[in-house]
DNA sequence: AAGTGGTCTAGACCACTTT
DNA sequence: AAGTGGTCTAGACCACTTC
């Protein structure tokens, strides 16, 4: 099942050609300077390559989101480093929230299916009481062809395939956000507005669970502007409201876009947050 | 000048009385082990510790922005741990922005005096072009009390004394944001509006630098409004034109609250970036 | 050459969870 | 008791900067 640990570089190692002369008995030293001496094209520490590995294993779907990985102690044995080395890499994926750490039971891939992960892509909040999850109403679900600045952001053809939708979001039966979507049609073959309604809870999680494409990443441009006629009725607000307007990139694995969403945000009620670290 | 290493406490060597009975020759084990046994109240990793004592340095301006801190083997032989835990500690402060490492010269105080550091605070973005520091034109600097909402924000009491200032920045000349500031008059003394005037970027580095109070992170809260006649008029806009409204907390070292900022932005040319990581 | 942070190893012991 | 991640140590060597 598990592939042959294959051909890491270990740049440093390779550069002395002998271990340490002042260790009689295989010192510290000696499994990194013994590694290999081959000249790779490519020089990074150890770790990055490590991380790069774990990650094309998240990526093609050997461990699946929600699913426990191996323990370091058998990563490292299968990779032929030190325990040391893979907890680095691990680190790494853990602080970019493509993995979680639990004490005593081990690690585990993230997943959209937990109230944790939904706030980190929802960053509308109520001024007062405490936040939680909108309930979804889908005004339009179809297959079309990409305009040219669609197709530009999401790095495909003006042409392309793509799924539109189009939903109204409400907190507490207050409609609050109207948001458009475009997702590449390749990847989203049988999203239908049946699968989308009878789906509970954010989106994100069924594209991971049922799609295969986890999001991992996003960016976010915001503007001020009016409601016009459609979204006011749409958001129950006089026409010409000022609404926050958003427009977002969402990644996957290896910064690869694959969501382009527009939302208009009515902020009487609700402001969006950012912190600033 | 440097106080002694005092009491740190090991909870993990603390429980198991005894060094490892396999270590014939004082083992890795045992300066952890022989540290120490006092029944400390508060438990915490080592490396928390140490991170804290360094964060106290850096609050008490030991070490001052953009200067240089210890080397990682001189804290360690300082704190009486090794370099690996001051190394952990260190990298938490680097992950946080508190200071930044520079291999082969040494860890540096973080400071706003440097273009890195503008653009964590200044997220509105042109729309097109390459992004650059706006000039500033104060309209009014005056010292004042605090009202109910400010104090209760800055965590001082109604009435307070505070200093208020009102700008405009504006990016190639175009007027885009205009801003009211709110900061505790107890720590801002000497703020006149000669020094803003005379004082060239960011008001964080003179705030930092004149003021010994250095901005480490903030909270912002944004919704979408209409300018007002007055706003229109300083941002060369038609009333009633959509903006965003920015609010923001700014904190200093141990989570103080230390400067209100309500900006107005004018995203015509002009955007607010944000990455959901 | 000396000093700094960066990587890697090996081993010990801890806290926590499950069997 | 066994397995997991979490902390801590000690030592080696590397890359980079400065003297």
């Amino acid at each position: 099942m598990n592939s042959a640990p294959s051909h890491l570089t270990n740049p440093g190692a390779a550069a002395s050609g002998t271990v340490s002369p002042t260790a009689p008995s295989a010192g510290p030293a000696s499994a990194a300077g013994a590694a290999n001496a081959a000249p790779s094209p490519t020089f990074s520490p150890l770790y990055q390559q490590i991380k790069a590995l774990i990650t094309q294993s998240l990526q093609s779907g050997e461990w699946k989101p929600g699913e426990l990985i191996p323990s370091e102690v058998e990563l490292a044995a299968r990779f032929k480093v030190s325990q040391g080395t893979v907890r680095k890499a691990i680190d790494e994926l853990a602080a970019e929230n493509l993995v979680m750490r639990k004490q005593g039971k081990g690690t585990f891939v993230s997943t959209h299916h937990e109230a944790r992960a939904h706030f980190r892509f929802l960053r509308l909040m109520p001024d007062e009481g405490v936040p939680h999850y909108p309930e979804s109403k889908f005004i339009e679900v179809k297959r079309t062809r990409a305009p040219a600045d669609v197709a530009r952001l999401l790095e495909l053809k003006s042409g392309d395939a793509v799924v539109f939708i189009k939903r109204v979001q409400s907190f507490d039966g207050m409609p609050t956000i109207v948001e458009e979507l475009w997702l590449p049609g390749l990847i989203f073959k049988g999203l239908t507005a049946e699968r989308l309604v009878e789906y509970k809870g954010p989106m994100y999680g069924l594209f991971e669970s049922e799609f295969g494409t986890r999001m991992i990443r996003a960016a976010e441009k915001i503007r001020a502007c009016s409601a016009d006629e459609g979204a006011a009725a749409l958001l129950q607000v006089a026409q010409g409201t000022p609404l926050l307007m958003a427009e977002r990139v969402s990644f996957t694995y290896g910064d690869k876009p694959v969501e382009l969403r527009r939302g208009l945000y009515s902020t009487e009620r609700h402001h969006y947050q950012n912190d600033l670290n």
